[in-house]
DNA sequence: TGGTGCGGTTGACCTGGTGGAACTCCAGGA
DNA sequence: TCCTGGAGTTCCACCAGGTCAACCGCACCA
């Protein structure tokens, strides 16, 4: 049964999509989609709650996929009830959250290159429709919010790491997007690397700054420490292992 | 005539928000909103496009005003057709575009907070209808908008720059949203010195990242260098000294 | 054979939003 | 003084997205 809706239902996103970006989308009605897909109106309404949402059917499901991920990777999460209890949560050394949020954003990214020709024609349709260009922020900011929330039910409850979970989620998402977009224009390139690396460098400056001004501020999860010291240029190695041993008190 | 019109614009927009959190947002029609500014229904699509739109009015203004503002920080762009010739800018020591970033969005803070109850109002009718919440999000993706573009075209082009400029939009304007909202559930609390605080974190680890595994991988502005070091958490102070001694070099 | 439940269909209905035509008011110009 | 043009308003008709409730066909099951 599921394949036959999945059928019918791939069958009404190319033709919307096709009707949309052939004619324009204002000038498209419902009705001539439904009678493209051969179902009635009423019928179009019941699969896809909306027009837009028509378009962006897959990522629904592709959010999902992400949360369930997430939640995979932290099983005391299941029981809730339980989790009350332990205020200060064990750590888990083999999952860093920084790391799996990037994970969830490479799978996405993932997903998009590997749907190319549908990712490629709902991408020229976004670029006419900016109706369609908002209504795709709302569910991009639906992936931030999943990172917001994972980030803060793992991580440690104090302030400063709060505020930098809630960085690390919307830089990732925008640095995604922004690598995503730039893809779409040429999908030629392979840009899995810049994505990689863009990751990397997310994650080395918000470890970074978790440790905050105060030197004991939360230690990161690796049980290391990190040293911030800022100097002039023209101070000599020597002067700066010193103003290093001095911050260290 | 622009006094008349703010008046009756605002009349407008109370009117709305008021009936629309005394009955609902889906249950009010543009028609009872038009009757109770005295106005036609003609009228009120012609001052507020939509129905969501009387909202939000004042977001739009607010938004300008951030982008004039941060358009006034760089005087060379001012024509853009000279602005191509130079393809390294020359850098005014005087403006740090991290910091402009800052100010202006805290002055969006101040801006909701100065509006207290119009912002609180607005607040209570959003966490009703999630409709309404979903074009916050678009006015919000603005503004990270206008703050990535100002950041792009201040600071060299260079692509690892490009990803911290990103990131760090993405991150001021989720941080500030993050702490509007703290704000708009305790409007009692002054959380001012909060953002203060998140942004220099925000702005630390910016240039911090900014700088790359390349130790001299262009140098910060403010004319300093920026030493790492990673070590176990057991280490001495002496023994962290010497690390970043021969990190150095 | 006769329930029972479910997805699809149908048609009526509501309302947001647009566009056109008429009207008023006001400024300026011959 | 009268004309004219433009801006703002109102009314009206219309389109199209979205909902609702009743109904239909069909498979499954006792």
């Amino acid at each position: 049964m599921t394949a036959v809706r999945t059928h019918t239902h791939a069958q009404a996103v190319d033709a919307a999509i096709d009707l949309f970006t052939r004619q324009g989308y204002e000038r498209t009605t419902v009705e001539e989609i439904a009678d493209a897909a051969r179902v009635s109106r009423a019928t179009f309404f019941r699969r896809f709650r909306s027009k837009e949402d028509v378009v962006f059917a897959d990522h629904e499901l592709l959010l999902e996929e992400v949360v369930v991920m997430l939640a995979a990777t932290r099983p005391e999460a299941r029981q809730s009830e339980e989790s009350m209890s332990d205020a200060g949560r064990a750590w888990d050394p083999d999952v860093d959250p920084y790391l799996e949020v990037c994970r969830a954003a490479r799978m996405v990214f993932d997903h998009h290159v590997g749907q190319r020709e549908t990712s490629l024609a709902r991408y020229a349709l976004l670029q006419q429709v900016s109706q369609l260009r908002d209504r795709e922020l709302v569910t991009t900011h639906r992936y931030e919010r999943a990172f917001t929330h994972y980030l803060r039910d793992t991580l440690s409850p104090d302030r400063s790491t709060s505020t930098a979970s809630i960085a690390f989620a919307a830089s990732v998402v925008a640095v995604h997007n922004a690598i995503l977009r730039r893809w779409l224009r040429n999908p030629g390139l392979d840009l899995r690397p810049d994505l990689e690396e863009a990751f990397a460098d997310l994650r080395r400056a918000a470890i970074l700054g978790s440790g905050g001004t105060a030197p004991a501020g939360g230690h990161p999860p690796s049980g290391r420490r990190v040293v911030v010291a800022v100097v002039d240029a023209a101070a000599g190695a020597d002067e700066v292992a010193r103003a290093v041993r001095d911050a260290l008190g």
